[in-house]
RNA sequence: CGGGGCGUAGCGCAGCCUGGUAGCGCGUCAGCUUUGGGAGCUGAAAGUCGCCGGUUCAAAUCCGGCCGCCCCGACCA
């Protein structure tokens, strides 16, 4: 492909609406352009690339035995409404009518659609297990869309779904997916982190999320080096090694005057104790009802954890009427001591004693509070969110949090969905059966970009050979140059007829131009052809991200040479996988 | 949805406070010169100044409303 023919605006300036460098990048290198928020067209490069990663994905799931299918993207509510999840994912769906006034959704997810489809064609022990998966656009009407495709409204996803008759098999149906997911990351050139996670509205028993570790990611997660332990942070648990007893533990609990001082930060100055000393207490309202929620001062709330251990759907922080009256005092003041309400503490409070908390009166607070002593916990619980330094729940090692790209999601679901919508096989006995479902998500085109922020330096990308838009670039130093055409196109030539996808820079620019759009598009192969060294009778070779200065070719060797170097790296590919 | 910011040529921006001819850099097109890491000169095309309304002799500029985008937060398979 001359570049001539090709679409590839290349941008010299960062455009203003690009924050992190892979969605930078992506615009810089002509790979995608903006329609709106969260919305973006794939131009040539970027495309060919998407299509690489596809072509991946298709492979190793077919070779894990998944069946490829192409479900609908759009949907009836009603099958939504069949397992309620109409109203859980009610404010991700894209919602709308048809002319018949018949309401339809954008399918932000696909667990229902395929139950459905399993639940009419699959009736029978022997035709389990089965494994179905698809490469297609969801839609999710994201509350605030960012960093180009990684956040978008309207997005490419593998998703797939097994079907199993026992927790036994679900488990190898799982075991085979998660390695395929290992395989998928690797082949397409990115370092990942397997981390338990949260299975949030897709529900089910566990899940593991695949990371692409990257100080611009959205999530965040924590390891211990000692035993391997990952969780996502909505996740993590983190063992706190600080102090419980505080000076003058033993003394009664009295009221002080803290006038005016509401938050952890000025309490914890006026009277001059270390944050952890407070107990923080929050007023939530947890399906309605409020509750008060303990952590101690220095620590922030994790609501999923409230969420599950209170076991309700809708959780809040409460309005400042609420808490009044809850409290009987003004907001900045809540305290344990004495109230009135279902009271959930943080495990980290467990035997706190001399501790600081709010009095429930306004300009009050209560010192030398012993938690066993004067409060009546309801229950202890896991509330909070696990940081840097904690310790490991599993093991005596520490914590390290890091932060992560989400690219795959696989969840243990259970017979959750297969219940709801009928998807029931006779085993041996004939006895009725719902099958033990599993779903494996893949966000393609995030895992796209995801590739580009962990491989990039200050030129450019530096493509991985696996996805790369092109395996070769045979860049023409002077495009006026009779000879230097003719080497130029008989390379490519005879490059392409081998098979290996080549863009020839024919442009009648000046090399540096080219030379710096070779950077930024980071086609992994460059090969120069310029006077200067076809008057010795080579070409210039370079790889994309190793050493500075390209390496001289024979030009009889060239092509050798070429498909040498298109062997190596996927060598090294395979080697760190 | 709350807070902040921005909307002027394809991209990056100035002009707005203090109303009066719409500008700069890059890119694009043409010509000449140049040719190994984002060339030089000359010339040219290209803008409903986000939209609607108001004030005014006159609005990119002042006022009101709306829309869009970006950032932070809340939220999120």
């Amino acid at each position: 492909m001359r570049w001539t023919k090709q679409l590839i605006p290349t941008l010299r300036e960062v455009p203003l609406e690009a924050e992190i460098a892979s969605h930078q990048l992506m615009l810089r290198a002509g790979m995608i352009r903006r329609l709106g928020a969260g919305l973006y067209t794939f131009l040539p490069l970027g495309f060919r690339a998407l299509k690489k990663v596809e072509a991946i994905v298709r492979q190793e799931m077919d070779r894990a035995g998944a069946l490829e299918v192409l479900m609908p993207a759009l949907h009836p509510r009603e099958i939504w409404d069949r397992t309620g999840r109409y109203d859980v994912l009610s404010e991700v769906m894209f919602k709308i009518e048809d002319r018949q006034g018949r309401h339809l959704v954008l399918g932000p997810t696909h667990e229902e659609i395929i139950t459905d489809l399993v639940s009419r064609e699959i009736n029978s022990y022997r035709q389990l297990p089965r494994n179905f998966y698809q490469i297609q656009t969801k839609f999710r009407d994201e509350i605030r869309p960012r960093f180009g495709l990684m956040r978008a409204k309207e997005f490419i996803m593998k998703d797939a779904y097994s079907f199993d008759v026992d927790w036994d098999a679900a488990e190898k149906s799982y075991q085979a997916m998660y390695e395929a997911y290992q395989r998928i990351f690797a082949r397409c050139g990115l370092r990942t982190r397997v981390v338990e996670a949260d299975t949030g509205a897709m529900g089910g028993k566990s899940s593991h999320e695949f990371m692409v570790l990257a100080e611009s990611g959205e999530d965040g997660l924590v390891e211990c080096g000692p035993c391997g332990y990952a969780a996502n942070l909505e996740r993590a648990e983190g063992v706190t090694r600080g102090e419980t007893v505080f000076e003058d533990a033993d003394r009664e609990n009295e009221l002080v005057d803290t006038p005016n001082m509401r938050t952890i930060e000025e309490v914890s100055g006026f009277l001059k104790s270390p944050p952890a000393r407070l107990i923080k207490t929050l007023i939530y309202r947890a399906d309605e009802k409020p509750v008060a929620v303990l952590v101690p001062g220095d620590r922030d709330v994790n609501e999923l954890k409230v969420a599950r251990a209170l076991g309700c759907r809708k959780l809040e922080l409460a309005d400042d009427a609420t808490i009044e009256e809850a409290t009987g005092a003004p907001v900045g003041f809540a305290g344990p001591v004495g109230l009135d309400l279902p009271l959930y503490a943080d495990k980290k409070l467990r035997g706190y004693r001399g501790a600081i908390t709010g009095a429930n009166q306004a300009d009050r607070h209560i010192v030398h509070v012993d938690l066993e002593r004067d409060v009546r916990i309801s229950e202890f619980h896991d509330l909070t969110y696990a940081r840097n330094g904690d310790g490991c729940p599993r093991c005596d090692g520490t914590l390290v949090e890091k932060r992560g790209i989400e690219v795959g999601h696989v969840f243990k679901l259970g017979t959750k969905y297969s219940e709801q919508l009928g998807a029931l096989y006779l085993d041996p006995e004939g006895k009725q059966q719902p099958a033990v479902m599993g779903c494996y998500g893949i966000g393609v085109s995030r895992t796209l970009q995801a590739v580009i922020e962990q491989r990039h330096d200050k030129d450019g990308i530096i493509w991985p050979i696996s996805i790369a838009p092109y395996a070769v670039e045979v860049l023409m130093i002077n495009a006026q140059d009779a000879e230097t055409r003719r080497v130029a196109e008989q390379i490519t030539e005879t490059l392409e007829k081998q098979g290996v996808e080549v863009l020839m820079d024919d442009r009648d620019e000046r090399p540096g131009v080219k030379f710096k759009d070779a950077d930024l598009v980071g086609v992994p192969i460059r090969v120069g052809i310029g006077e200067r060294s076809l008057a010795k009778g080579a070409v210039e070779l370079k790889i994309r991200g190793q050493s500075d200065k390209a390496k001289e070719v024979p030009l009889d060797q060239a092509v050798a040479e070429i498909q040498g170097a298109i062997r190596q790296l996927y060598e090294e590919l395979n080697a760190s996988a």
